[in-house]
DNA sequence: TGTTTTTGATAGCTGAAAACAATGAAAGGA
DNA sequence: TCCTTTCATTGTTTTCAGCTATCAAAAACA
């Protein structure tokens, strides 16, 4: 069975005349009329009663295939709407993957201009870790990631969206609280607190502070940014914080704790998108990239 | 689009391998890697992701084709299906219309020997007269007509099941009422009621009056042989009735009428089966006639 | 690290079947 | 009786789904 012939079925259903129904098809009445005689050979029934003058008139069995024929039909004709829809790169569903110290800092800021720029674009929004990002991304779960790279692992693109510097972040107490600046070297004997295990910015800190001969606090390991931060804000420690996580400016002085950027060479993540080598999105995912460093790269210049 | 490509892509889909996919299919891998190719070529869209060695990964939109896809070919099969079950003659649904004559008194007697001997078959009965019979047969409103034959009109068979004899039917205080066997001429200055128009019972009825010199009371036109039959009891006139509609020998004595028999050769009309030409059914039809002679010949012989 | 295996893509060819033009046959209507 | 309408038939052409053989990439393996 082929869905030309059920095209050819319910041509004939609606004007109930052969050769009309041939040119709404575009094919030659006789054309028409054999495969619609093979397509009744292979069902093995007949379908419609062909006079030479009266109308064609259906078998009880032939309105009921050809009833069917016509919901098959718009199926199909849905698939293509479908495509044609998404054929627009900008349109339809992408599966993003944001890794938990950048989603709740990143999103907020980029998602309005996104929205008001991509209409048509449905972003569903994963936060996990860059491991189980990376993962899912190869099981086709995800079409996109937004992590620090670089990420190790063949088959995917990386594609660079900016540097996020790190901030030293100290209580209002701390001694380098007043401090407008500070060297790597000034982490020398601090006691630094790091997120748990699996997040990628706890080993990217754990490089800095280990070139810098500071310690980690073995007794503590934090879960979000925001632990770090209430912890910092105890006493407990300094920690580095990437650039978007730090807390707006207005409200620097009234909070408890401090962010105090590094001189040059200041240390940084380089926050960028992971996707599938042979991913299907390629020029969408380009696109949202551009999108969020426009949204993103004049506030690190502020 | 083609139902073969959708198979090919809901194989895939299945075991997320081309050749495992195209052995399914009964096709060499380039040959589904080419129809699916073209597919996406077609719909405008990317629907996998092609790794040579990591598993094959459907895009969004592709997942998306594939559900649908499921559902089309899942119809198309039901389309199979159906046919495959009416392609057994005696099964699937018969419209059939009755006259109203015939009906009410065929039917009780014919209908448990074919459900019997037709369990698959759907009989689905409506009574009318005999002309809105043939249009609605001449419309494909109906599969089959039982009626008196013969019928004017061309592009029907015709065939014949059985003569039904008329029965003279009078009150039991009629002259007539005593006699075992009557002659036509014996209807002559009779008062004869008859069927209101449309009945082809009443012209067949009529003919036999004219011919044997008997007149219509033209005051009266009965809507049913029911209502003939209470005219007759309460002494209105006399009427014929079909074989087929005379009450049962049992309660013959006790009712406020009597069947009486004419002699040969008694008038009566032809029953039969009507059908368009070129149905489709035919041998269905031939069948169900010949169930139908079957359990009605044996009482006319009676 | 080089070799093998796996896996999908590509190229060129073939045959079945879909399409066409021309014609025939049946049946209304003039 | 002839003409028109309408679907079926016939024979030819063209298209394309299908094949075999081969390639290229990448994972697996030694």
């Amino acid at each position: 069975m082929n869905l030309r012939d059920l095209e050819y079925l319910t041509a004939v259903a609606d004007l109930r005349h052969f050769r009309k129904a041939a040119a709404r098809c575009h094919v030659s009445q006789p054309t028409l009329s054999g495969q619609l005689k093979k397509l009744e050979e292979h069902l093995g029934v007949q379908l419609m009663e062909r006079g030479s003058r009266n109308k064609v008139i259906f078998t009880p069995i032939g309105q009921e295939v050809v009833n069917r024929a016509r919901r098959i039909l718009s199926e199909a004709s849905d698939i293509e709407d479908l495509a044609r829809s998404a054929a627009d790169p900008m349109s339809g569903q992408v599966r993003v993957g944001v890794i938990p110290t950048l989603a709740p800092y990143l999103l907020p800021r980029v998602m309005g201009s996104i929205k008001a720029r991509f209409p048509k674009l449905e972003l569903s929004l994963k936060e996990s870790q860059t491991g189980v990002l990376v993962e899912r991304l190869k099981r086709g779960e995800l079409d996109l990631a937004i992590l620090a790279l670089p990420i190790e692992g063949d088959g995917f693109v990386q594609e660079p969206l900016f540097q996020e510097p790190f901030y030293l972040t100290v209580s209002a107490e701390h001694d380098l609280a007043g401090r407008s600046a500070v060297r790597t070297e000034d982490l020398r004997g601090q006691r630094v607190l790091l997120l748990e295990d699996g997040h990628c910015l706890r080993g990217q800190a754990l490089d800095i502070c280990f070139a810098a001969g500071a310690k980690e606090a073995d007794d503590f390991r934090a879960t979000s940014l925001e632990t770090l931060r209430h912890m910092v804000a105890a006493g407990a420690g300094v920690t580095l914080t990437p650039m978007l996580a730090v807390e707006a400016g207005g409200f620097q002085t009234a909070s408890p704790v401090r962010y105090i950027p590094f001189e040059a060479p200041a240390p940084s993540r380089l926050v960028g998108l992971l996707y599938r080598k042979n991913a299907s999105r390629i020029e969408t995912f380009k696109q949202l990239g551009a999108a969020i460093g426009q949204a993103i790269v004049p506030g690190l210049a502020a």
